[in-house]
DNA sequence: AATGGATTTAGACTTGGTCTAAAAAAACTA
DNA sequence: TAGTTTTTTTAGACCAAGTCTAAATCCATT
């Protein structure tokens, strides 16, 4: 375990990241305030590592970038088309459902469901 | 209508793309054999035009870029984890759902089933 | 402390995609 | 139809996210 991946992991388990979706340059900026030098290739390998590992979640936004979260219990992410705001929902159940519909071992999911946030309903 | 919108068109239109899921260089390469000088721009400019009006939906994949589908109704991907090979799952009732469950008026979803296929289930 | 495998580093590089400004094409109008 | 305006296309520069590389460093084990 070297002090570079501890720091990641403890950015993960921070309050600071419970619940949200950081992206890679987020999270870089975030471990360089407990280590200024660290490098960009090495977050992101760790990035990496870990999401083989199963210890964070990778989510392909709408955007440009990656999304990384800390949630480990399968979910969806709810997406609003106007200002891009990303939530999670759970939804009990729906790996067993997919399994059924598709016929085949469905390790996991990615459900991303697009919507207009109240906020931005009320800009229309 | 411009000969290079129209050429975009009969692409999708096409056989050759028929519950196939293309990268952007993909149909820039399916473009210029039709019409060798076609600007990448052009390409990119009326895939994200085609995609604003609903002609065409773009994928997220779980790799570097996106693809292109040119079927209209609503569907899932399955994608192998171990390959990337990408078929079409319709899963009816699945917006409703969706509705009932985060209590928004989902607009659309995108539903990734990541799963082993036979040929890779093979290698193993 | 010495060894050797794993990790980190800086920065060049790749890639998918966007932007820009000029040229061309299409649409509109009288 | 000619003239004007608007839209689209073009070439290529540009951008940003992420990967690669090779040298340096770290870390665990003895």
């Amino acid at each position: 375990m070297t002090k570079q991946r501890a720091i990641m992991l403890s950015i993960f388990r921070s309050d600071a990241c419970r619940g949200t979706h950081k992206t890679a340059d987020e999270i870089l900026a975030l471990a360089r305030q407990k280590m200024p030098g660290i490098s960009r290739a090495t977050v992101y390998n760790n990035l990496r590592s870990m999401e083989e590992e199963g210890l964070i979640r990778r989510i392909t936004g709408d955007g440009d970038c990656d999304f990384y979260d800390s949630s480990f219990e399968l979910h969806g992410h709810m997406i609003c088309t106007g200002c891009g705001m990303i939530t999670d929902v759970s939804i009990p159940g729906l790996l067993d459902e997919f399994k059924k519909i598709s016929g085949v071992d469905v390790e996991s999911y990615e459900v991303k469901l697009r919507y207009l946030c109240e906020d931005c309903k009320a800009l229309i």
